[in-house]
DNA sequence: GTGAAATCCGAAAGCGTTTTCGGTTGACTC
DNA sequence: GAGTCAACCGAAAACGCTTTCGGATTTCAC
């Protein structure tokens, strides 16, 4: 392909100087109309591509931002971490910017990688996911003072920039649904409370029943490891008590499909017996048998948003004013979620049946 | 954090040329041992991490590679990707290369990415997936000398580097498993055969038939789209010939599910009339009822192996002697491939039945 | 017609490395 | 003691761009 062309090339053809023709390039304002269209078809007649290398070591910016792939813990994390990307790397093209993959195998690993990210600079900016409530990473990264979005939220997180969906809402969306269909035996399962997600699931599946005066068993809060075997478990637990729900509500797609395991060894069909939303939106929950009703934030537009956020964040220098956004997910309605059903539970009272 | 260590502090502190220190820590040979020792020593008192611009520019090497994310259209490969993607960059993280992420959203899209790149050269080699049997990316990369890898082959790839899964032998493995489980009406549901695996697939699953003399109806061999329906659609032609198979050989496991659940609509449950094998493995498939039995190939390695590779020849650039790997699928037992029944089919021949 | 301001561009100094090319030592040979 | 050869290290030139600074024009007001 031969010599890749220079800024030189470009110049010397004009009769310009190099200095000149950059800045004709990054559209100084004291450069002439003129000057500024010549240069520019110049370089597209040439095919100029500058080096990139010595842009960024002149500039002192990097123009990459890094993403760190959480670790392979969580069951099928691949798909939201795919389509998370996708937008990522989507808003990064568009502006030239680079996205860089990082994949550090344990927490200490990670922390490591910030510091010498703090050090070498050559990533100026940081994408997280997974967070949790009490998220070491946070105070870290402010003290580096490398920029960073997040997805999702964290205790650390009132003064940085992030983009969650509403979980909170999203469950309090969700069981008013169930309880639209006519449920009041609503349980939950949820996720280990150091997840912030948790946290904040649990509590709107709480204020929708408090909204509508339900009072349910403390039995009916229950936690699952976020695994298929966690929410078999959970759910298992759940029709052991006295009087078992109509209705779950569950922290994720995974451990609702564990869920409806444990309903099908019991004999018991899910959607009939006890209905079921899971969350995420896999579209994987469409092939169950039958498959599961659950709620589903936009994955590849928040990508694209934290990429944006991020690249203000860098460019500026400082927090942007519209740092932080909350986004609302809504219901697949698939076929896991159905109305009471009378011969359930066996030994329902006539009360709990009005 | 105050300004990062550069050469030119470790050079001051030591008394030694910038030169010098930067020959010591690249362990040049004519740098003493004892020059060495103290300027890493130094170097790491000082936590000198090197500019990484400065270092490409001067060096004129990226020591970056890039991934090719596939676009978004079959389905469920976020899991895969993520695994991939896992395994490259933690093979990169070892030598300090960077793992770049690019997101085509065309195929044109993506020819045009690879040009700007052979111009630009920021990024040294390209890891692609998803190939086709007959895939344009081959030529031009090697137009473009671009090092590249693939994980997959195509007909193209004869002398180029690649890392890909046996399938042909994975298909005759399985198809294997089915004949000694008792099978003898095998059909097979392939994938669309501009993929190459597809078509390494069916070939697999031909010669196990043909090596132990059964032969079976042409209708046997069928093509699905590689989706859910795809999967579902063609089980269903298949349960309508005139004797339909005891066992299906299934080119992925989403396509396999489909199948699942065409056979459930039918009336019959997977292992019990009809066994099925499905491909790639996936953790879902253990959440099915029955669970699916499948093949699985080792992801996460494959993607450090093909970074290995990738380093390799971008090294010294050209192709090393071993730049060709084919790895092993292994049988993932689950419950969807057993003995055939005699109940089914329905009008079994004493002549099948022997 | 003069001075000031505005406009446009070139020279040159970086940015922080790598790498070539010589030069200085000291050891070793005869 | 002159010459040869290693063994080490420093000087300096890249690498290709950005950005500051100042100089040359032109424009404008008076």
């Amino acid at each position: 392909m031969g010599e890749p062309t220079r800024l030189k090339a470009i110049a010397e053809r004009l009769n310009l100087s190099e200095s000149t023709v950059s800045r004709a390039l990054n559209d100084y304002q004291d450069i002439s109309a003129h000057t500024k269209l010549i240069v520019r078809n110049m370089a597209k007649q040439l095919d100029y591509q500058p080096n990139i290398h010595a842009k960024r070591l002149a500039s002192g910016k990097s123009e990459t931002i890094g993403y760190v792939m959480p670790i392979q813990e969580a069951q099928v994390t691949g798909q939201f971490i795919h389509e998370l990307m996708a937008g990522i790397a989507k808003a990064l093209a568009k502006y030239g910017w680079d996205l860089c993959v990082i994949a550090p195998q344990t927490t200490e690993e990670e922390l490591t990688i910030f510091k010498k990210i703090a050090r070498t600079r050559h990533i100026s900016g940081l994408v997280i996911t997974r967070t949790f409530s009490d998220d070491p990473r946070f105070q870290l990264l402010q003290e580096l003072e490398i920029p960073f979005v997040s997805h999702g939220r964290s205790q650390e997180s009132k003064k940085t920039a992030w983009l969650d969906v509403d979980n909170e809402l999203a469950f309090f969306d969700m069981t008013n649904h169930l309880i639209e269909l006519g449920h009041k035996r609503i349980a939950h399962i949820g996720g280990p409370l150091h997840y912030n997600f948790a946290y904040q699931r649990r509590n709107g599946w709480q204020r929708a029943l408090k909204t509508h005066g339900i009072k349910v068993p403390k039995t009916y809060a229950e936690t699952a490891e976020l695994t298929f075997d966690g929410g078999c478990h959970a759910m298992q637990r759940l029709l052991e008590v006295e009087s078992p729900p109509t209705a779950v509500c569950c922290v994720s797609d995974v451990v609702a499909i564990g869920a409806m395991q444990a309903l099908r060894k019991n004999g018991l069909r899910p959607g009939r017996e006890v209905s079921l939303i899971g969350y995420d939106g896999l579209e994987l929950g469409a092939w169950l048998d039958p498959p599961l009703t659950s709620m589903r934030q936009p994955l590849q537009s928040a990508g694209e948003k934290l990429a944006q956020i991020l690249m203000k964040i860098v460019e500026s220098g400082s927090l942007p004013s519209d740092n932080q956004e909350l986004v609302r997910a809504s219901l697949v309605q698939r076929e896991t979620a159905n109305a009471p059903i009378s011969s359930w539970p066996p030994n329902r009272t006539q009360a709990d049946n009005q």
